[in-house]
DNA sequence: GGTCTAACATACTGGTTGGTATGTTTTCAT
DNA sequence: ATGAAAACATACCAACCAGTATGTTAGACC
């Protein structure tokens, strides 16, 4: 229907765009739902009305799609929720806590379910696929790297304790969160997730001065 | 080799339980390093010896087969090293500081890739399979329960801080190891490791009175 | 020692998958 | 207008995989 339109509207029959845009979308929701390895590129075709042989004009391989759902959907994703608004703010850890509240409130169900799509390709391919591994290792690093610095700017303001190791509580945070949304994830229980997530604010709450 | 030398102490050429375990082993360390969908059955008959007849005569199914790799295998080894410690413990706290030390010391490089058998199932299969998912999350439960509960003797002993939410804190300190053993299969260092390691040592630190 | 069944062994199948070969149609610069 | 290249479309393939059908053999029990 919306095609039809824009196809009016657009004039052209075709987008290159758009339809790069299409795949990588519907890669990430399924990639997101059952894991990269067991999704099948039919399926993804099927779901986006592509076919083969467009998808392979857009990605040489099914790994390049996954990269480019990395590169062009996860990485901004995260960092536009998750990391710039620690980085812009005074108090890093009355943020993290903010974030994490919000985070717990808004989560669905069927969000929880399916669990983190960075930590899911984390687990299931960072062994199987250095590809993979180093663009995932690069999203954690800059999170890691985020957090860091926001504590350091934190202490200098006065709200972040003397005693706080900034390196090592930046890799702990970003752990402990991903742990607990795993947690979550596989227990399929809001309380569960609840009860994680006040065992984070309650270790943030002693990272204050 | 040593098949025949058993087979001569044994007297016997067929030992099904011996061929069920061998199964179960092989089949283990194959999920453990290739993810439980990845592994193909035909890989481990190649690994072990066993012929297709003879695994489809110990199990229905390769589910089956991955269910009783969670409970006879992970289930039972992970009590062993992380729950009965800390349940033996007067004081759960320094207990655990402990483990976490000796498993930072005692992780090799190859064991660091392959991050941890429980919480790479739990992430591949939760949302995949409910089989899985009840299986995994009974261990998952064990194990906060455990903590829980050396949390509650440890605070009647003077040994853990009265501000201390119990139940909270155990599913934060389980969901923070796995967090942790994940970021750092992830990054393939060992460094990152240690600093997770210390983000939760000085998170345990914090717990006692 | 004969019989019955548990414990294996072999060969095969139907379905799926990532990838390719080859052809067609737009689009756009000249 | 036209040639070229980008953007798609279709048909196909070899490999693999979980599972099955069917047969064989060892060993326990009477």
């Amino acid at each position: 229907m919306l095609d039809l339109i824009h196809d009016k509207l657009c004039g052209c029959k075709r987008d290159p765009v758009k339809t790069r845009e299409k795949l990588l979308l519907s890669a990430f929701e399924q990639i997101h739902e059952h894991g990269f390895q067991t999704v099948s590129l039919d399926a993804i075709l099927r779901d986006t009305g592509v076919t083969k042989g467009a998808l392979y004009h857009h990605f040489p391989n099914k790994n390049a799609l996954g990269y480019a759902v990395v590169e062009e959907i996860i990485s901004p994703t995260l960092s536009a929720f998750w990391i710039d608004p620690v980085l812009e703010s005074d108090d890093p850890v009355v943020a993290l806590q903010q974030l994490i509240r919000t985070a717990g409130e808004t989560m669905t169900m069927e969000e929880l379910k399916m669990g983190c799509p960075l930590n899911n390709l984390s687990q299931e391919m960072s062994a199987a696929d250095e590809g993979f591994r180093k663009r995932l290792d690069e999203i954690y690093d800059k999170w890691r790297g985020g957090i860091r610095s926001a504590l350091e700017r934190g202490k200098k303001h006065n709200k972040v304790a003397g005693h706080v190791d900034e390196t090592s509580t930046a890799a702990f945070l970003v752990a402990s969160l991903e742990g607990c949304i795993g947690m979550a994830k596989n227990a399929q229980d809001m309380k569960i997730l609840q009860q994680c997530g006040q065992g984070i604010l309650d270790y943030l709450e002693t990272l204050k001065p």
